[in-house]
DNA sequence: GCCCCGTTAATGTCAGACCTTTAAATGTCT
DNA sequence: AGACATTTAAAGGTCTGACATTAACGGGGC
C-alpha cells in the first residue's frame, strides 16, 4: 500500500483509497485489525492527523469501525444489512432531490422494481406480511391523517410487499427506490377522493398476495402506478418550470 | 445545528450527523456554502481537527465537496449519477461479498430487477443499445478469453440491456445489483460448453429485445437465471460450508 | 476466588503553527 | 483604457506535540 505525495489529491484521500481498495480486493478481510494510528501515519510518512480524517472517511462507508482502548484500533467492518440499507437510502434521497429527477421517471423505477417482487412476494409472503399490509390500508383510511402521515403508511405498505419475497438483497435494493420516493410523494396533497382510491388500489393488491396470484398483484402495481402519475401530473404541471441552477462543480 | 458534548458518540460523528440532516432535510442545498472550518469550529466550541474529520465523513459520502484558496470552502455538492452508482457498486459489493450471501439469494434478486427492465428495454432500447450487446456477445464466443473477462463482458451486456430502459433512476439501481454480483460470478469456471450455453442465451435475449417481444426477453432472462443458478450450484456445493467467523462488533 | 485498582495502549480532542492554493484586489505598463 | 503582473488575504491541507478518555489486562489485597 503506497501513495503518491506529489498528487494533486489530498493525503487523507488518497490514504483512504488505498486501504478501501484494499478492503474491496480481500487483502483486508472483515475482523482484521489495521495499524494504530501512529503505525499508519509511520507508514505512509504522515501525520496522525491526515491518517485520522483517512480512517474517518473510511468510517463514513461504514467500512471500518473504532473501538477505544488498550487493544483498540480500527478493525474491517461487517457490512450489515440495516446499515447497508441506510446508506442506500440516503444516497437514492440525495440523488433524487438533487436531480431534478422527475417524478414520472423515479415512478416508473420504482413500480417496474416493485413488481419484479411481485412474484416473489406472491409465493412467499408470510402473514405477518398481510397482516402488516392490511394495518396500513386501515390506517390509510383514517380520516384527519396528515399527508405526511399517509405517505409513511404508504411507504410501510410498500415495504411489507417487498419483504414479502423474502429475498434480503432484493429488500435492500428495492429499500432505496421505496424510501426515496416519499419526499416527492411528500409534495402531493391528497384529497379524500384520491385517498379512497390509492386505499381501493391497495386493498386490490393485497387481496392478490392473499391469494397468491402473481399476475393480479403485477396488475394492481400497475394500475396504482398510473393512478399515482395522473395523481402527481395534475399537482406538479404547474411548478415544474424553475430548476436546476448552474453553481454545480467546476471543470 | 447543536450537539450534545455529553454524549458518548464522537463529537465528529455528532457533527457530520448533524449537518447531513441539514442536507437532507434542505435546509442546505446545492451549492450552499457552508461556513469555514475554523467558524464551525466556533460554532460546535470544538477544534478545528474535529470539524475537519467531521467534514472528511461528509466528503466521502459526496455530500461535500471541498475547494481551497480564498473564497474557497465546502459547498454542498450535487450527487451525480455517476457519484451515485459507484457508492452503489461499492455497498452492494461489499454487502455480498461481507455476508456469506448464498449466490442463489443473490442471483434471483438480480434476475428479478432485471426482469423489471425487459418491458421497458423491449420497448426503447436504440440501435446502439442492441449494437453492445451484440458486440459482447460476439466478445463472449471468442475463444482464449478468460474466465474474467467473460465475467466483465457479461456485466458490459446486462448493462446494456438496463440502460436500454432509459430510465437513468432505474440503471442506478440496477448497476448495484448487476456488478455486485461480478465477484460472486468470478468464482465460475466456464467451459467451453457452459460458455456455448450462455452466448447463445444471450443471444435469444438480444434477438427478442430487437423484436422489441418483452415477454420472450422477460422468458430469456428467466431461462438465463435458471442456467446460471445451476451452474453456480455445482460449482459451489464443495466449497458452502466453511463461512462467518465470529469477531463482529460487540453487543 | 473475587473484587478493586493501576498500567498501558489505543483512540478522541485540543491548540497552535506553517504550507499551499486560489481568486480577488491592486498596481503598472503600453 | 485595457492588458498583464503582483500583492494579499482567506481558506483548506498538513504537521507537531500535548492531554483526555477508554478499556483490556494483570496484580494485589481481602
Amino acid at each position: 500500500m503506497k501513495i503518491d505525495p506529489n498528487s494533486s489529491a489530498d493525503l487523507s484521500a488518497q490514504i483512504a483509497t488505498a486501504i478501501r481498495d484494499a478492503i474491496v480486493s480481500g487483502d483486508l478481510i472483515v475482523c482484521d485489525r489495521l495499524p494504530s494510528e501512529a503505525e499508519l501515519a509511520d507508514q505512509f510518512d504522515v501525520s496522525r492527523s491526515t491518517v485520522r480524517e483517512a480512517l474517518k472517511r473510511l468510517a463514513a462507508q461504514s467500512l471500518i469501525r473504532t473501538q477505544r482502548g488498550a487493544f483498540g484500533g480500527a478493525f474491517v467492518n461487517r457490512l450489515s444489512y440495516p446499515e447497508a440499507y441506510a446508506q442506500q437510502i440516503t444516497t437514492s434521497t440525495l440523488l433524487l432531490s438533487m436531480n431534478a429527477v422527475s417524478f414520472d421517471v423515479a415512478c416508473e423505477a420504482r413500480f417496474a422494481l416493485e413488481r419484479a417482487c411481485a412474484p416473489l412476494s406472491a409465493e412467499r409472503r408470510t402473514a405477518d406480511h398481510l397482516a402488516t399490509m392490511r394495518a396500513e390500508i386501515h390506517r390509510q383510511g383514517q380520516p384527519g391523517l396528515t399527508d405526511e402521515a399517509f405517505c409513511a403508511s404508504d411507504v410501510a405498505l410498500h415495504r411489507a410487499l417487498v419483504d414479502g419475497a423474502q429475498n434480503p438483497v432484493l429488500s435492500y435494493q428495492l429499500a432505496g427506490a421505496v424510501e426515496a420516493m416519499q419526499p416527492l410523494m411528500n409534495m402531493i396533497t391528497f384529497t379524500t377522493r384520491s385517498r379512497e382510491a390509492i386505499v381501493s388500489l391497495h386493498t386490490r393488491l393485497a387481496d392478490a398476495l392473499e391469494a397468491r396470484d402473481a399476475d393480479e398483484t403485477a396488475r394492481a402495481l400497475s394500475d396504482l402506478e398510473r393512478y399515482t402519475r395522473e395523481l402527481a401530473r395534475s399537482v406538479f404541471d404547474a411548478r415544474d418550470a424553475a430548476r436546476n441552477s448552474a453553481c454545480d462543480t467546476p471543470a
